[in-house]
DNA sequence: GGAGAGCTTATATTCGAAAATATTTCGGTG
DNA sequence: CACCGAAATATTTTCGAATATAAGCTCTCC
């Protein structure tokens, strides 16, 4: 349940704003799925949630449509968007071609800096469990952290920021779909070999082979969830 | 000056609340350009200049957020996100990157529907006026919406909702540099032939033909904003 | 002269009640 | 039983005052 503390307690001097604490909390509810694909976020029920007035609770709601996390309907109020199976395909496929264009631009303009930055963010991400507990699957937030980083590094040198912020933002919307597929495939998947593999092709110069695996590792995603057979909750996504 | 009436006095059920009618006035203002690049968006400024309540207020620059016109910092409220050239280059560049595969994916899949799609947005945005008024540019709303409806058209039959979102979103974020490039060089800029040419690339089945001039077709923003030789007001930009 | 503390002013944020709107329930009629 | 309209209930949205925070200004001390 919801830690309810801390939110009103201690001056925000400096600090982030009641709006932009529940803001956090929800979308990391969002995303670890204790707010379900089609759940209704009504005011009240948030209020109570994070013990914070309607205020911060509709602007936290607000600054969630800007992440495709949260659907809005004038006079209906919020509820949290919707996840699918064909939305999944369209996301990966939108991804491959981002990060593509991404890396291959990344690669072109190759430094030994970036290179460096790969291979650190490897081995931080390595020597950290991928799941909090060992016996089933709990989301690591520290694994994550380092995992957004060492995917961000192959990007990193395209010289775009906004093609790497659109990058980020495609990663985000993915991570609920990215929780569900750990959920199914864990331990049985090592992403560490997939990741060791990304790292050798990008710093092999080999542009067609590290796009390849590139798009073969997001593309696991999409084949853990679907080859689970399970349906995927639908009602409205956000795109 | 800002045209004050109809938001409180008319029943709104049904039709938008005060909030998302705020949102629609303050996203034209800022892609106008009648609240600059920088401004600071002080919710009693806007209380004001739009005749409303504070929370409707801070509830349409929340939902502002999403289409990064807007910057946020708590605590220190809301400006109009900057504009310049290193976006604007980072902008077309990106621009041209998403359009290409939306066109190419549209061309692969090519159907008479989508052909007539788009000559039937040919036709209907060369027969109105770029201009609101002929002896000096002046934003035309009309002339605006089939301008989106012709350049969609194009990239409609891509297959991705979410990469047909995604350069819609970039087109929202180019109407504010679309504008000043409009203002310099209209009447001169024959915008008209280019968007045939474009339609005839098209419909050619020249895939190349028809990426070469659609990438030339959005640089021109760019080479006529540079080529003034204006100097953009900097502040900070949100990507 | 510069740094820090304290005070004042401006404005951002939050509060929670009131008003507006949507949804559900109930009763009446054909 | 089905449909419609009215009333009741639930929820969203807005209101505007109160509270919290940042920024600016002044004074004092080293």
């Amino acid at each position: 349940m919801p830690l309810k503390k801390n939110i009103k307690r201690d001056s925000r001097a400096g600090g982030p704003t009641i709006a932009t604490s529940v803001y956090d909390r929800l979308r990391a509810d969002i995303i670890i799925g204790s707010l379900e694909p089609g759940h209704r976020l009504g005011t009240d029920q948030l209020r109570g949630r994070y013990d914070v007035g309607i205020s911060p609770v509709r602007e936290a709601l607000n600054r969630l449509l800007a992440e495709k996390l949260v659907c809005f309907e004038d006079q209906k109020g919020f509820h949290v968007a919707g996840i699918g199976e064909e939305d999944l395909y369209d996301l990966i496929r939108m991804r491959c071609w981002a990060e593509e264009i991404a890396l291959r631009e990344s690669i072109a303009q190759s430094t030994p800096e970036w290179e460096e930055s790969i291979i650190v963010a490897y081995h931080r991400l390595s020597r950290t469990p991928r799941s909090a507990q060992s016996e089933k699957f709990e989301f690591n937030p520290e694994w994550e952290v380092l995992h957004r980083e060492f995917h961000t590094a192959f990007l990193a040198n395209c010289g775009s920021p906004r093609l790497l912020a659109h990058c980020q933002l495609l990663a985000d919307q993915s991570k609920r779909y990215r929780q569900l597929a750990a959920s199914i495939s864990y331990p049985t998947r090592t992403e560490r070999d997939e990741h060791k593999t990304l790292m050798e092709m990008a710093l092999s110069g080999d542009v067609e082979a590290a796009v390849e695996a590139h798009h073969a590792h997001l593309r696991m995603t999409l084949e853990i969830i679907i080859g689970s057979g399970l349906s995927l909750p639908t009602g409205k996504i956000a795109v």
